[in-house]
DNA sequence: ATTGACATTGACGTTACGTAAAGGTATATG
DNA sequence: CATATACCTTTACGTAACGTCAATGTCAAT
């Protein structure tokens, strides 16, 4: 039995595109090529081409069907295996857009929302802002404007990943130091903890870290009632405890 | 706050890319272009990029966002309402094809399932064969050669979804048929309607349709004891009741 | 002036075809 | 034998949402 494209395409119930384009693409090619140029298929290809529509309606795509053919029985077995795992992950992935939208539905959101990055532009301003208005003054004085410049605009190209991380640090750096100061030791494991993370949190807004600066640093967080409130806020005497910590970092 | 195409990407984390790509498709503007030709974007710029990823996450096309856009907020509601139908849908393909591959995977399939194309090929030149051994010379006789070949040409070219249309025709022939006889008359509403599909069935294979032609394959089924049997086996005096019931819709 | 980071436009690649367009071939019919 | 019709061919653009060069211009700092 010998089909034109037009045959085949019919018996298959696809168009003679899809079977010019498996000729074009190497997956399906006619047996022969008549004088006149049409393509001749025989039974042969009716065969292969039931086999790739056979794994085309799994949704496989047919770079991986033209492998398959080419493959063992059990190698197509393990394909379709490897191919219900992406289907698996696939409907995961639906399903959380359908919870998301049940959820944005129920809140009454899709307009609200984006006033998050409306409010992660605020707080970066507000950081600046309130930097520049409580310690501006000060901290150029001990630090020159260079850094303090330098602090800033770090601060203004910062990505939200970056934002949320030290933020992240900021909760973990203030929880850290309530647990260290109840064991009242400032060179224990705990108070040590809190100076590193301190120092990665500090190494988000200085251009250069130092021990010396970090150190400075310490001292002012009781030198400076403002700075002082802030820390002794975690616990009364968490300033103090905080500098001699980073004190004894800097001796190791 | 101005922002260069870089200092928006890293926002949103998103490529310069993307946003360039909005721009081109419309979905968001620049604010204004600089003299240098760069794009810089505001801060309302900023929220209606947050909207449009935050829609974008739903999986939502952009053309569909960029509508969405100029919306109210309670068919935006809608919008996300008809999406979640969407993906509903799309759960179900996906689990519906996990299930024929797991189908296929249990039956050790994957190689053997093509042979179901190789069988239709199989019947259809079985049809023609059989036609051809049992009354070809008959037939060509009594209709024509054209007529035959034709038929065969016909036969040949049927695609499968015609092939199981006719096999289903040919079914319900002998049901109603069947029916039919019990009732004992062959003008009743119940032989008629055989006749009609008898007629629908005769069009797969004749090329033009006459009631003559009809007509004289009904006294053939009577006359030919291999015909008379095949309609014999439904119940005996069938082939007879059948060419009454046709002459009686040739009459009409 | 140079360097490096950043900007621009243009254009091809991705997937699996649908959809013309322009033109050749096979076949039945008058 | 000409013609109509049905079928064939190749070429090529369009689809969605960008990724990825390439060639080239601009900004800021050294």
């Amino acid at each position: 039995m010998e089909y034109t494209i037009l045959k085949l395409a019919k018996i298959a119930n696809i168009s003679t595109r899809t079977l010019r384009y498996y000729d074009e693409i190497g997956i399906l090619k006619p047996k022969r090529i008549s004088s006149s140029g049409y393509r001749i298929y025989g039974s042969e290809e009716v065969d292969i081409l039931q086999q790739i529509l056979f794994y085309r309606q799994f949704g496989l795509e047919l770079t991986e069907i033209k492998d398959i053919l080419n493959n063992t029985e059990f190698s197509r077995i393990n394909a379709l295996r490897d191919h219900k795992k992406k289907l698996y992950e696939k409907r995961e992935q639906i399903d959380i857009l359908i919870k998301n939208i049940e959820k944005t539905i129920a809140a009454g959101e899709g307009r609200t929302i984006m006033s998050d990055n409306e409010k992660f532009e605020g707080f970066k301003q507000k950081l600046i802002d309130e930097n520049e208005e409580k310690y501006g003054e000060e901290i150029r004085e001990k630090y020159g404007k260079e850094t303090v410049e330098k602090s800033n605009q770090k601060i203004k190209n910062m990505t939200k990943e970056q934002y949320d991380k030290i933020s992240g640090l900021a909760a973990e750096i203030n929880l850290t130091l309530a647990q260290a100061y109840k064991t009242g030791n400032p060179a224990g494991e705990l108070a040590q903890k809190a100076v590193l993370l301190h120092k990665e949190w500090l190494c988000f807004y200085w251009d250069k870290y130092s021990i010396k600066a970090h150190a400075a640093l310490g001292q002012m967080y009781v030198d400076d009632e403002r700075f002082k409130k802030y820390y002794d806020d975690i616990h009364p005497g968490c300033a103090e405890f905080l500098r001699d910590a980073i004190l004894i970092y800097a001796k190791k």
